[in-house]
DNA sequence: GTATTATATGAGAATATAGTCATATAGTCA
DNA sequence: TGACTATATGACTATATTCTCATATAATAC
């Protein structure tokens, strides 16, 4: 039971792990997009990224709906929001920490 | 500039992208702990944690220190900790959809 | 109907990740 | 010193992920 829990977290996480896919929900996350100008500002193949695009829709990260020829995606939910800013802080810190070793390197 | 702002990004949900590290951030949260601990915790095999827990070092998820014959890993940041529950406040929220769903079939 | 556009999908190759086993290292204790 | 314990690492296999290319589908416009 906790360990299908843990398997169903790491899913979620691992569905935003990857350059191309934060970079997707960077640009998403103003308001939905279709796939053309989400290819052309993540510089993807289209191939490529409606199949990054299928693997957050299935991990319930993105959800999409049919506008004409268009294929409209966006965040699904505000947690998904929440959780970029997270990673967005940790990378913060991380880079803080960093700026301190350098600070003390100059001294 | 950008995309490399992403690929850290993502480093740092990789790291944390698997149910096995997952547990073990879980199992840590609290304070830290052992290897051998946590090996029993997550019940997994003495080497193959060392590895995950090596990753999550290299990504700036965890730390160790030495503490005589064992090594005691804890979480870096409070961002990590942050982290953990965005995540699980996502599966949460997957799962109240999900719940929803179920309502509506036994209406 | 055909042509065109936007997106999805399948097959295959390249690469990365995970797990297992055996072994190495490093610290402790006698 | 040697025996022992805790952890890390290397080699290897198995598996999963990513990317590319070609092609399929679906909506639109003519």
């Amino acid at each position: 039971m906790e360990k299908l829990l843990c398997e169903k977290q790491a899913a979620i996480a691992k569905a935003m792990a990857h350059p191309v896919r934060i970079a997707v929900l960077e640009f998403v996350r103003g308001g939905e997009q279709c796939v053309c100008d989400i290819a052309e500002a993540v510089s993807t193949e289209q191939s490529n990224l409606s199949k990054h695009l299928s693997v957050m829709v299935n991990a319930g990260v993105l959800t999409s709906r049919k506008d004409g020829l268009k294929v409209m995606y966006r965040i699904k939910t505000p947690c998904v929001l929440k959780f970029l800013n997270c990673l967005k802080d940790c990378l913060k810190e991380q880079m803080a920490e960093q700026q301190q070793l350098l600070d003390a390197m100059n001294e």
